[in-house]
RNA sequence: GGCAUCGUGGCCGAGUGGCUAGGCACAGCUCUGCAAAAGCUUGUACAGCGGUUCGAAUCCGCUCGAUGCCUCCA
């Protein structure tokens, strides 16, 4: 019996507002699309955040054996840098600004954004669409909307008309606006002249002569509109109705509400059953800004090179200080923090490469069963991954106990906490012992060890200066020496 | 200005109408040649003001503050 059946889950849906179980609709099947990134830059630290949020949740449905389709896209082109202005899209702004090929923009932020997300230990998405690739079907989902009277042409460019959408269908029941409202609160903007009303979005967007990117059309040469790549490759590879979309808070409105309005507007279907929105990554309590310094990238945080940390972090530490917060909750990012979380994070990989050393008993004083199933109804509570690490901590908690001789556990027992242990800590949660990981650990574990027996000899002969000094000095390198009852070991930090 | 989310002990962060997560830091103890590591113990917090209730940090109202969105943004 696959996992699935005997664990529910639960998910906080967005276009409800509430905690609701999670029923896809084939069974043992998933169908989850996650808005991509924009590769005009570097990615950075707080878009990390959402991407590590939905691998975790990608992880666990997979832990319970659910077949998902994960499909992410890439935006390679199409999001206005301004819909008041002429038209020209960030990528090719870019290129013009780096006097590149703008798919040369595209590749190179392509590449990093994978390697960052290999560093951060993420699985890739069963499918990555690009929105260059996908430019047929995004036409054809405009004359579906253009034939159901809910868009308009005006001087080559598409509009989607989202007041007339708002009389037959309820345009901001995601993000819980009133068109009304919205029309009343409308800012002082520069010309709108193409469109009906400011809350209209444009679907296709006539490129002007200078512009390089661009696709013939029926409406002329020009690119598409912002939100409708993710229309169309959702629909695509999902279908016209789907189980999971996620994305960051910050596109909830209004690219997922003008995605429903697309959807519904072309196919009659609302296209999600539960949308997904994990939260934003602050620095030092404000939102990451580039212009204001406020802002730090990844590679920058894995060597130290910044001036907002004290020093380098590896990816697994901040993984791991990520999934200490729930991915709904804002979370801070401060050096303060993640000085906590490295320790904490150290203190359970070593618990775990204690187990299989551990001393097995008659009896277990650890009801591992029970604390199992703990594990699995924290992830099943909207995949709360600070409960399941409080509970991961109450395991290490155990485990120091029964390697002191303080407590005892059977055979059967270690054999499935080491399993669980496992399971949550680097199937789930997409954490990687960073000590044991690099090649050359048996060299050093060879070196440590002889040292540890130079020491030993020499504070059995009462030789405290040397001694010391081999502690100290391997301190200094960042190897830790712990004296416990069967000898010393050593960690590497 | 509008919409939304949120305000928890020294710090980070869960949770929730009564049984007071977890991590880090701090203090005491055990262990140690001294430390470190590990273990044990102590610390009763939920922005403010009203209200509902036998009982609220948890529900309601107001005030203050923060963050996000309203223009591209994970």
């Amino acid at each position: 019996m696959p996992l699935y059946e005997q664990q529910t889950v639960k998910v906080t849906n967005s276009l409800t507002g509430r905690k609701e179980t999670f029923n896809p609709l084939k069974k043992g099947y998933i169908g989850m699309y996650v808005c991509g990134p924009t590769v005009y830059s570097n990615v950075h630290l707080g878009n990390c955040r959402t991407f590590i949020s939905f691998d975790m949740i990608f992880r666990y449905f997979k832990h319970l054996g659910f077949k998902v389709r994960y499909v992410r896209n890439i935006t390679d082109a199409g999001h206005l840098e301004n819909d008041a202005d002429d038209g020209e899209d960030k990528i090719a702004k870019k290129a013009k600004l780096e006097q590149l090929e703008p798919m040369e923009v595209v590749q190179r932020y392509t590449v990093d954004f994978h390697d960052t997300l290999k560093k951060f230990n993420l699985l890739p998405p069963s499918i990555e669409p690009t929105a260059t690739g996908h430019i047929i079907e995004q036409i054809e989902i405009i004359k579906e909307i253009l034939g159901k009277g809910f868009a308009y042409e005006k001087n080559g460019s598409v509009y989607f008309d989202v007041v007339k959408f708002n009389a037959s269908h309820e345009y901001g029941k995601l993000s819980g606006r009133k068109l009304e409202d919205m029309i009343a609160n409308t800012r002082e903007l520069a010309a709108q002249d193409e469109k009906k009303n400011p809350q209209d979005f444009a679907l296709w967007k006539k490129a002007e002569p200078q512009h390089i990117m661009r696709w013939p059309s029926p409406w002329g040469d020009g690119f598409p509109g912002w939100h409708l790549e993710c229309t169309a490759m959702s629909t695509k590879y999902l279908g016209e109705n789907f189980d999971i979309h996620g994305g960051g808070m910050d596109l909830k409105f209004p690219h997922h509400e003008c995605e429903i309005a697309q959807a519904e507007a072309s196919n009659g279907k609302s296209p999600v059953n539960y949308w997904l929105h994990a939260n934003m990554l602050t620095l030092n309590g404000k939102k990451m800004s580039k212009s204001t310094g406020n802002n730090i990238y990844p590679s920058e945080m894995f060597s130290g090179k910044n001036a907002i940390l004290s020093k380098a972090f590896p990816p697994s530490v901040v993984r791991f200080f990520m999934m200490q917060a729930h991915y709904t909750s804002i979370l801070d990012l401060s050096d303060s923090a993640l000085l906590a979380s490295e320790k904490g994070y150290h203190k359970l990989m070593e618990a775990y490469s204690a187990i299989s050393q551990l001393p097995t008993g008659p009896t277990s004083d650890f009801d591992v069963k029970a604390w199992t199933q703990q594990c699995y109804n924290a992830m099943n509570d909207d995949f709360n991954t600070p409960i399941l690490i409080a509970h991961l901590f109450d395991a290490v908690k155990r485990i120091n106990l029964i390697k002191e001789g303080k407590e005892t556990i059977t055979e059967a027992d270690k054999n499935e906490l080491s399993n669980t242990f496992n399971s949550f800590v680097f199937d789930v949660l997409g954490l990687e012992d960073q000590s044991t990981s690099d090649g050359n650990s048996q060299t050093m574990e060879g070196v440590v060890n002889l040292l540890i027996d130079l020491r030993n000899q020499a504070r059995a002969n009462k030789d405290f200066e040397t001694s010391d000094k081999i502690r100290d000095e391997l301190t200094a390198l960042g190897i830790q020496l712990k004296d416990g009852k069967d000898g010393t070991t050593f960690s590497i930090n």
